[in-house]
DNA sequence: GATAAATGAGACTAAATCAGTCTTGTTTAG
DNA sequence: CTAAACAAGACTGATTTAGTCTCATTTATC
C-alpha cells in the first residue's frame, strides 16, 4: 500500500520541471534530466530513466540532438498525480483482480470480496486524481508549518 | 500502488471467518486456520502465516491447545479493510515520509510535495475504513448507506 | 500427574520485483 | 561529414515479498 519510490520521484521530477514552466517558460533553459536531477536531489540515473517513462506515457515533450531537451506536454494543471503514478507504476489498482482481465486469482468465481474493491479503487484514484501538479508546485506555501499533524 | 498479495489474502480469509460467525457462532465449527485455508483456497501455510499477524494484531482471538481455534475479536461490523490491511502491511502511508520521525528522503527540507501527501493519505485510508467486514461477507448487515460521504 | 496430539508462533529459504548503472542508438550543430 | 549531446533501452545488484518448514505451547486423555 505504499508508493513506490521510483513513483514518488517523479511526482518530486515533474513538481521541479512544472515550477520552471512557470517561471521561464522556455526562455533560459532547456530543461533536461540532468538539470532535474542536480536541482531535486534525485540520482542522475534514476532522473533519466523516470524522464523516459513519462515522455512515454505523454506527460514530457521530448527533443533529441544536441539541443535537445524536455518539457511539460501540458500545463500543470492538467496534470494530475493520478497521471504520473499511473506513467510509471502503470494501471492504478488496488488489487490485480480489478485489471481488465486477470485471471490469476485463486478464487475467481464465488469470491465474495471483489466486487467491494470497484468503489475502494475509484476512491484513491479519485484522491490521486484531485490533486494537480499546479497544486504541488504552487509555492504560496511559504511558512513551512506542519498541516497534517493530527492525521 | 498494488495491495501485496498477502493482505488481499487477509482480507478474504477474515471475509470468510466473518460469514462463519454469522452462521454459527461458536457452535459447530471451531475455527482455525485449516478451516479457512480449505474453505478459500488460500496455501494452508501462508493461511497460517496470516492468521498469526491478524491475532498479533487483535484482529483475532485464538485459543492454544488440542481444543483450539481462533474466532473474530469483536463483530464484523466493527472491523474495516484499513484494520486489516494496516494489520499485514503496517502504517497505511502512500509515502514514506508521512511516518511519524522518518528521515530517509532525500529532500526532506523544501520538499514543496510532502505537504500534500497528507490530504491524500487522509482520503485513502477512509477509502479504506468504510468498507466493513461485516459489508464484505454481505451478510444481514442491513442497508450499509454512506453516512460520512460528506465529511 | 504424565503423555501425546493438536494448534499457533516464529525462523528460514526461494522467488519476484524494484532501484540503480551502464551502454547503445539517434539527432543536430558545426 | 564529424562530433557532441541527448534520450532510449538493456543489464546487474539489492530489497522486499511470498511460501515452507520447524519449534514452542497448551490441553484432553490415560
Amino acid at each position: 500500500m505504499r508508493l513506490s519510490n521510483l513513483a514518488d520521484y517523479a511526482v518530486v521530477l515533474m513538481s521541479a520541471a512544472a515550477r520552471h514552466c512557470g517561471a521561464a517558460l522556455l526562455a533560459e533553459g532547456k530543461l533536461n534530466a540532468s538539470k532535474l536531477a542536480q536541482e531535486t536531489g534525485v540520482p542522475l540515473p534514476t532522473a533519466k530513466k523516470l524522464v523516459s517513462r513519462l515522455t512515454a506515457a505523454g506527460l514530457f515533450e521530448s527533443t533529441r540532438g544536441i539541443g535537445g531537451g524536455i518539457r511539460l506536454a501540458r500545463p500543470p494543471s492538467s496534470i494530475s498525480l493520478a497521471d504520473i503514478v499511473e506513467a510509471v507504476e502503470g494501471p492504478l489498482a488496488i488489487t490485480s483482480c480489478t485489471i481488465d482481465g486477470n485471471h490469476d486469482c485463486l478464487l475467481e468465481d464465488g469470491c465474495t470480496v471483489k466486487p467491494h474493491w470497484g468503489v475502494v479503487n475509484r476512491t484513491i484514484r479519485k484522491a490521486l486524481d484531485d490533486v494537480s501538479l499546479a497544486s504541488l508546485s504552487d509555492l504560496p506555501v511559504a511558512p513551512k508549518i506542519r498541516i497534517m499533524e493530527k492525521a
